[in-house]
DNA sequence: TCGAACCTTAAGCGATTCTTAACGCGGGCG
DNA sequence: CGCCCGCGTTAAGAATCGCTTAAGGTTCGA
């Protein structure tokens, strides 16, 4: 399923205008016209899902709905240039982005990619340094195998290094920022947490490289 | 507080021109230029939310988030015209309706009292979350298996996290948001009814995980 | 007034995490 | 070349945190 793409689209011209584009494209676009036809594909099928608000049968809104309830793939809807009512509601009810009808097929295969670039367009406030990720938001990161399951301490840590991002950082800040300030105790402790942060980061840990006598850097050389 | 409304916005002469447009409108318009300024403002204290995303100090979709953890006061966002980006974002944070700028006052107007019209421009304001949804006009969660039976508290949680779907949420915002401000007890309370709510949710309780150390994310992975 | 529903508190338990200590390594510098 | 100081690693104890169950206590409606 390496580049589907899902195309829910009543209108016949517009349609294989559309399908047209996204194969010049690279893609491999699935064309149904109608709604009640889309409604029992799988989502997760596909890469991204191009869906017209103004369908036929099954009313494009409840597909979306549908297909949100069991999936996290984009969905990407058409609608009329001044329907922004119908935007509104579409990308309150989980969806990604949106084309404006007319629209040149460009703009639409430029959007898809965009999709595809940042797969969550919503509260992404995620640094990225080469295989290692770090989602604030989610309090989350993660390496090129996955998320990774870090406790407080090493997320802060990781997360300074990420803002942080190339340049060193000082012992002392990393302490200030991830260790409690109450305890003022031994300065091996971060060691321990840099270790362990490390064995969590797997083959990526060659990022977290070691500043002699100052302190860390996270490198974004894979 | 009959016809007021809360203007953010940082550019003059722009803020200017709209609340003298508002005034004449009939409408009682409370401007204010920094995002730092409004953070503190009661959002309950208004009819409606101008908000310009583009703000110097508090970043604005950091404002609209706060606004929505506490309120359901209709957001109406300004934003430049190509910044589609940022207008998605802003929608699915919850804001009920975007004008892109260069503007007519008139415009703006027309949204405003649109605004006003349907307070709630989604017919059903629900959020879906994975296999979990919220209906906050009902009241009323659900699941995979049905509607569930919750009391008020529990689906307070529920609601602030599908509202920060898939991000982490503090104990402290959950508390905040939940529980009974007048009894600052045990911090144990809420473990309680996390638990309960999750028994609740059966199996799509793993939707709803601990983020150790700072609170829990009801994240959409099925 | 009684009962049901609900919120809170308490306490035990298990799990996770933080810190400290100890030992070994290794790179700079004299 | 060899010492010293900083760093890496491991292990173990302590501290913290979260989950669950059970037991009051309150509110609200019948």
């Amino acid at each position: 399923m390496s580049n589907r793409i899902l195309l829910v689209e009543d209108d016949v011209s517009l349609g294989q205008q559309v399908v047209q584009t996204l194969s010049q494209a690279g893609f491999d676009p699935h064309w149904v016209q109608d709604g009640d036809a889309a409604r029992d594909l799988d989502p997760d099928d596909y890469r991204v899902i191009v869906l017209d608000l103004m369908l036929p049968g099954t009313y494009g809104m409840d597909l979306l709905k549908r297909y949100r309830v069991k999936s996290e793939v984009p969905v990407l809807i058409l609608s009329a240039r001044d329907d922004t009512a119908d935007k509104i509601r579409g990308l309150k009810l989980g969806a990604d982005d949106y084309v404006t009808k007319p629209f040149f097929p460009e703009e639409l295969v430029a959007r898809i990619q965009a999709c595809l670039r940042r797969p969550n367009l919503v509260g992404t406030e995620r640094l990225v340094v080469g295989a290692i990720q770090v989602d604030l938001e989610r309090r989350e990161g993660s390496n090129s195998a996955g998320a990774l399951s870090l406790t407080p301490v090493e997320f802060e840590i990781l997360a300074l290094l990420a803002r942080r991002k190339g340049s060193a950082v000082t012992r002392e800040a990393l302490v200030d920022a991830a260790l409690d300030p109450a305890q003022d105790g031994s300065r091996r402790t971060l060691d321990v947490h840099i270790s362990r942060l490390r064995s969590k980061l797997g083959k990526d840990a060659i990022q977290l490289e070691t500043v002699w006598g100052i302190g860390y850097r996270l490198s974004g050389n894979a």
